[in-house]
DNA sequence: AAAAAAGGTTTACACACGTAAACAATATGG
DNA sequence: CCATATTGTTTACGTGTGTAAACCTTTTTT
């Protein structure tokens, strides 16, 4: 099952620290995606149906926490689109920034750091 | 407008050579997606309308060319991935895809090319 | 000429998504 | 206790997507 961009808003949020309560939520999210309450609970029920996140029964309310972790969905979305677009190799896609100049300096640092690194580990 | 996964399959192949006649299309793409022919007729109607391709007419048929390029189609997706998950920086992906183990010797050697070359360019 | 094939255009239908309101249950303040 | 607020559950609705059949014209074949 995947995770729309809607809901992935949502999972920010909770990758970000939880359990959290569906009011914390809403007031992280809605503001900034510019939602209404129902679309956070909409949002939070379709994840829970994905089995997404959980709701453990804290009193009156539920805590929620992500099921998924961030680690695997970034995973699966750069995986997903590495394969579509370029051949599932990641040299062509940092090749492809390159060329339209979207690399930044920092960018460019870390990239030789890592390299570096990747010798270091032999 | 953005184009689906389904509709990409078609551009793919006129990405890959064009202008391509329908049949042609149907030939190349719809036994490797499956698909029937109502299925590539529809996709193709729908990216004429997104106005991703053009068809001029040819005799009896039509003659179909991309209008929205590949490079700009795969800028798109990217940076779309990047903004979401990453930051909208290039290390960061690069970064995980080490962390994962999923950078072969070729991606290794052609990041140090890559680099060595942005070097050159001064 | 009638039938069939080829090719394009329209319509269909189920399901996901973005967005949200309506409703229900429960707790709380007056 | 009753009205209100809180929180979760159900229903809704327009649009996009995957998938494809139905239909309409114009050629070709028999």
């Amino acid at each position: 099952m995947t995770i729309s961009e809607a809901e992935s808003a949502i999972m920010e949020c909770l990758w970000q620290g939880a359990p959290r309560t569906a009011e914390d939520i809403l007031a992280e999210v809605a503001p900034r995606q510019g939602w209404q309450e129902g679309t956070v609970k909409s949002l939070l029920n379709r994840l829970l149906k994905k089995k997404a996140i959980k709701a453990e029964r804290d009193g009156r309310r539920y805590l929620y926490t992500p099921l998924l972790s961030r680690e695997k969905y970034v995973s699966q979305e750069s995986k997903g689109l590495l394969d579509r677009l370029f051949g599932g190799r990641v040299a062509p896609l940092v090749a492809h920034f390159s060329e339209q100049r979207k690399l930044s300096k920092k960018d460019i640092a870390e990239l030789r750091r890592l390299l570096e690194e990747l010798d270091d580990e032999h």
